[in-house]
DNA sequence: GGTTGTCTGTTTTTT
DNA sequence: ACAGACAACC
C-alpha cells in the first residue's frame, strides 16, 4: 500500500466510519458544522485511491453549483497532497508554483474531470443531452438535444399567456404565479396533466389542469423544458426505457447525495432508479461494487416550498438501510461534533430546535470554548437596526485586528430587507456585497442576449425568437407578429420556419416584410455556422450585428450605459466559461447560464461584508453573524404563523442562521418597520423568546453613544455582562403591556408587584390562566 | 407603430 | 416606492 491513505487520520471516528464505508447504503446524519463536506470529499478520494473506483463511475449530487465547485476543488487539493510524491518524487509543499500547477492540471484531467459532480438540475441536463431524443411524453411528443431550458420567469410568462390569451380567464382569479406553482407541484409529484386533472375535484383545479396541459403543449412546441422537467423527464425516460436505465445504472456505481433532506419526490425517484436499476428498493440486494451515500440534516430542511420532503431522509433506513436501531445499525452514522461554533452559539441553536416536534434526535456537541454571549438588540426601526449593525462591525473591526470585512455576514429573511442595510453601509464606507436578489441572468439585457443565442441553437424556441424579433426596434409590430404566429400555429410549424420562407413573409408581413426578411437573414447567417465558432465570438457578433449594442449606445442614458456594461459582462462570463471548460459548446454555456444562480459567484475570502437571505446562507459560515429583522410576521413569516408545519420550517431556518456563526452572533429586531409605503409597528419574534435568556446579552449600548466607547461595548470575550434583555428590567413594565411567554403564549400584564429591587408581574394569558412571574427569570418577551 | 402617462399589485425563501 | 401592464395619444 502506498501513502494514499494517511489522510484518513484527519478524521474523527464517525467521519472515518462514513468515509471508509465502501459498498451498500449509508445515511450520514450530519449536524451543522460537523464536517460533512469533509466526509463527502474524503469519501470520494478514498473510493478512488483506496478502492480503485474509476472516477467516471461516481455521481455526486450537491444542492448548489457553488457546492459542486467547492467539492471538486477540495478533492483536487487532497489529491495534489496525496499524489505529489508519486508524481514528482517531492512532497506538495516542496514544489514550486509552476510544478504545482502542472500536478494540479494532471490531477484535474485524470481524476476530477471524469467525476459527475453537480446539482440535480445540472446533472440531469447533462444526461438529457445524451438521451432526450429517446423520450416520449404521454402524448407521444419528443424533444431533441438542442432543447432550451426555460427559467422561472419564462415559465411564468408562458402560464400567463395561456391564462389570459388562450383560455381568456380572469388572471386575478388565476394568478399566473399561483397557477405556475400548482403546476410545478403537480410535476414534482410526477403527475401528468391528465393524472393531475383526475385528482382535482373542483372547477379551479380542473382549470389549472387545463392550463397545465396547454403549458406542456407550449414547452413541447418550443423544444423546451422547465426546471421541474429536467428531473421529471429522466425519471420517466428511465421508467419507459429499460436499456437506458440499465446504462446509467451500470455507470453510476457510487452515488453520493448532499443535503438529502432537501430532495423532493422526483429527485428521490431518480436516485432510487439509478441505485436499483428499477428493482423495488426493499427487494434490492445486489450491493456488490455499488453504494448509495446520503448526507443530510432534517433540522436544516428549509425548502419545503420547493416540494422538498425531509421525510425522505427519515425513511432512508427503511428504504435502503437495515432499519436497525441507532446503536446496532450499520447503515447510519451520526456526525454530532461541531467544529464551527462557540459553545454558547450551539447551546442556543440546540435549545431552539428542540421546540420542533418532527425531527431525528440529535444534538450539536461543542468542541470549542463558550465564547462571548449572544448579543441582542432592540432597534427603534430598520434604520436604527442597520446603524447598530454597522456600529458593531466598525467596533469589532477596530478592536480586533484579525478581523477583515469578509468575516461579517448580515442575514435576513427576505431580500427586500437589504435596502436600508445597504444605505447605511454605503454611507459608512464599508465594502459589502449582496448575494441573491436579482440574478445577473435575470436582467433584461442579459436575457435578450441569451434569447438571441437560444434561438440560434434551438430553432423551435419561439419564446426566444419573439423576444428578439423586435428588440431592438426594427419596425416589426404587433400586427405583423400576430399574423406570422397565427400562420405558423395554423400549419403546426415553429415560427422560425415561417420566417425562413421568403414568400410566406412577403404575403403575411405586408409593409413590414422588408424588416422581417432582414432579421431572418441576420439569423440565418449565424445559424449556418454557429457550431464552428466559439460561443464568445458568436455572442459578440450577434449583439453587434443585430444593432442591439448600437441601440444602447445611442440612447445615452445612465440606464442604457449600465445595460451595455451588463452585456459586456455577459461576454466576459462566456469567455470565462470557455477558459474553465475547454471543450465547451454554446449549448453547454446556455445550460449553465439557465441553471446558475447569483450564489455561485460568491467567492471565498472576499474583502467585504456579505448580505444575504437565510436560505442563501445555508452551507456557509462566518466568524461574525448578524441575524436581523427577528420580528413576528417577518421572521417567522406571516404566511407561516398559523401553520404548525411551516412554523417549524421557519424555526429550522432560524437554526440554520444561528449555526452559521463561528465566534459571535448578534440578533436584532426593530420596534417598527417600513413595509411598503407605510410604517408598521413590529413585535419581536417568538424565536427570540424561545432562546435561553441566560445566553443572551444586551450590554451593547442601545444608542449611538459615540462619545462613550465603553470597554464593555465590543470587548466580546469574557465580558461578564450576562444581563437579561432590556425588556425585562423593572422600570420597563406597565400594567397593560402585552407579553409572549414561551409556554403560555400571549398575555396581558394586570399587576406589578415591587418590593425594593425585586419585582414580579401578574399576567393574564389569552389562552386562559393567570400567572405571577418574575420577569427577570421567566422566558417571556414583551410585545410592543 | 411608437411614446407617454396612469394604474396596479407587490415582498418569502430558489434550482 | 416602484416596476410592469395597459390604454390613450402622437
Amino acid at each position: 500500500m502506498t501513502q494514499t491513505i494517511d489522510f484518513l487520520s484527519h478524521l474523527n471516528s464517525s467521519q472515518r466510519l462514513a468515509v471508509e464505508h465502501f459498498c451498500g447504503p449509508l445515511l450520514v446524519v450530519a449536524g451543522a458544522g460537523s464536517g460533512k463536506t469533509r466526509a463527502l470529499t474524503y469519501r470520494i478520494a478514498n473510493l478512488i485511491l483506496q478502492h480503485r473506483v474509476d472516477p467516471e463511475n461516481i455521481l455526486a449530487v450537491t444542492f448548489t453549483n457553488k457546492a459542486a465547485r467547492e467539492m471538486k476543488e477540495r478533492i483536487e487539493k487532497l489529491f495534489a497532497q496525496q499524489l505529489s510524491v508519486s508524481f514528482t518524487g517531492k512532497p506538495w509543499e516542496a514544489l514550486n508554483p509552476d510544478e504545482q500547477t502542472r500536478v494540479r492540471s494532471r490531477i484535474y484531467k485524470t481524476y476530477i474531470k471524469p467525476l459527475w459532480v453537480g446539482t440535480f438540475h445540472a446533472l440531469c441536463a447533462k444526461i438529457l443531452r445524451f438521451d432526450i431524443n429517446k423520450y416520449k411524453d404521454e402524448k407521444g411528443r419528443s424533444w431533441n438535444q438542442n432543447f432550451s431550458i426555460f427559467d422561472e420567469s419564462d415559465a411564468q410568462s408562458l402560464v400567463k399567456q395561456i391564462v389570459t390569451q388562450q383560455l381568456n380567464l380572469d388572471d386575478k382569479k388565476f394568478n399566473h404565479k399561483s397557477v405556475r406553482y400548482a403546476i410545478s407541484n403537480a410535476k414534482n409529484q410526477g403527475l401528468s396533466p391528465q393524472e393531475f386533472e383526475r385528482s382535482q375535484p373542483n372547477y379551479r383545479g380542473r382549470t389549472i389542469a387545463q392550463v397545465y396541459s396547454l403549458y406542456q403543449d407550449k414547452l413541447a412546441e418550443n423544444n423546451a423544458l422547465d426546471f421541474d422537467d429536467l428531473i421529471l423527464v429522466p425519471v420517466q425516460l428511465f421508467q419507459q426505457n429499460e436499456q437506458i436505465l440499465a446504462y446509467w445504472h451500470r455507470k453510476f456505481c457510487h452515488i453520493l447525495v448532499d443535503e438529502y433532506q432537501d430532495t423532493n419526490r422526483t429527485q428521490y425517484d431518480l436516485i432510487r432508479l439509478l441505485v436499483t436499476g428499477g428493482v423495488e428498493s426493499s427487494a434490492f440486494k445486489d450491493w456488490q461494487n455499488r453504494s448509495i451515500f446520503v448526507v443530510g440534516d432534517a433540522d436544516q430542511s428549509i425548502y419545503s416550498f420547493r416540494m422538498a420532503d425531509f421525510t425522505i431522509l427519515m425513511d432512508f433506513q427503511g428504504d435502503f438501510g437495515d432499519g436497525l436501531p441507532d446503536d446496532d445499525t450499520r447503515t447510519m452514522v451520526k456526525l454530532e461534533e461541531n467544529y464551527r461554533s462557540r459553545e454558547n452559539i450551539l447551546q442556543a441553536a440546540n435549545h431552539l430546535i428542540e421546540k420542533n416536534t418532527e425531527r431525528i434526535d440529535k444534538v450539536l456537541k461543542p468542541t470549542r470554548d463558550p465564547g462571548s454571549p449572544i448579543y441582542y438588540y432592540q432597534a427603534e426601526d430598520e434604520q436604527d437596526e442597520a446603524e447598530f449593525v454597522v456600529q458593531q462591525i466598525r467596533q469589532l473591526q477596530r478592536n480586533t485586528e484579525a478581523e477583515n470585512w469578509g468575516d461579517f455576514a448580515i442575514l435576513y429573511r427576505t431580500n427586500a430587507q437589504s435596502r436600508p442595510l445597504e444605505e447605511i453601509l454605503v454611507r459608512s464606507n464599508i465594502p459589502y456585497h449582496v448575494v441573491g436578489g436579482l440574478k445577473f441572468y435575470d436582467r433584461k439585457e442579459v436575457k435578450d442576449a441569451l434569447a438571441y443565442l437560444r434561438s440560434l441553437v434551438n430553432p423551435a424556441d419561439t419564446m426566444s425568437l419573439l423576444r428578439t424579433i423586435n428588440t431592438p426596434r426594427r419596425g416589426i409590430g404587433k400586427a405583423t407578429i400576430d399574423n406570422l404566429v397565427n400562420a405558423a400555429s395554423e400549419l403546426g410549424v415553429p415560427l422560425w420556419e415561417m420566417l425562413a420562407d421568403e414568400t410566406s413573409v412577403q404575403t403575411l408581413a405586408g409593409r413590414s416584410a422588408k424588416a422581417v426578411l432582414k432579421f431572418t437573414q441576420l439569423m440565418s447567417q449565424f445559424k449556418d455556422n454557429w457550431r464552428d465558432r466559439k460561443a464568445s465570438e458568436i455572442a459578440q457578433a450577434i449583439m453587434e450585428e443585430s444593432g442591439y449594442i448600437q441601440d444602447l449606445k445611442s440612447q445615452g442614458t445612465d440606464e442604457a450605459e449600465n445595460r451595455l456594461q451588463n452585456v459586456f459582462e455577459l461576454f466576459n462570463a462566456i469567455l470565462q466559461f470557455e477558459e474553465e471548460n475547454l471543450d465547451a459548446t454554446l449549448e453547454d454555456f446556455l445550460a449553465s447560464a439557465s441553471l446558475s444562480s447569483d450564489l455561485d459567484n460568491l467567492q471565498e475570502g472576499q474583502e467585504s461584508v456579505s448580505l444575504m437571505t437565510l436560505h442563501s446562507a445555508k452551507g456557509l459560515e462566518f466568524p461574525v453573524v448578524f441575524l436581523v429583522g427577528l420580528e413576528q410576521g417577518l421572521f417567522p413569516n406571516f404566511r407561516s404563523i398559523d401553520d404548525p408545519a411551516s412554523l417549524e420550517e421557519e424555526r429550522r431556518l432560524c437554526y440554520v442562521g444561528i449555526t452559521r456563526a463561528q465566534e459571535q452572533l448578534f440578533l436584532t429586531h426593530a420596534r417598527s418597520r417600513r413595509l411598503w409605503a407605510t410604517r408598521e409597528p413590529a413585535v419581536s419574534s417568538q424565536f427570540l423568546a424561545e432562546l435561553p435568556t441566560d445566553l443572551l446579552s444586551n450590554s451593547v449600548p442601545s444608542k449611538r453613544f459615540t462619545t462613550v466607547p465603553s470597554a464593555e461595548t465590543a470587548k466580546a470575550p469574557g465580558a461578564k455582562t450576562r444581563k437579561r434583555p432590556s425588556a425585562n428590567t423593572p422600570q420597563n413594565w406597565q400594567v397593560g403591556d402585552r407579553v409572549l411567554h414561551t409556554t403560555f403564549g400571549v398575555g396581558n400584564v394586570t399587576h406589578i408587584f415591587s418590593s425594593g429591587t425585586k419585582m414580579s408581574i401578574a399576567v393574564e394569558f389569552s389562552g386562559g390562566g393567570r400567572k405571577i412571574l418574575d420577569p427577570a427569570i421567566a422566558p417571556l418577551q414583551r410585545l410592543t
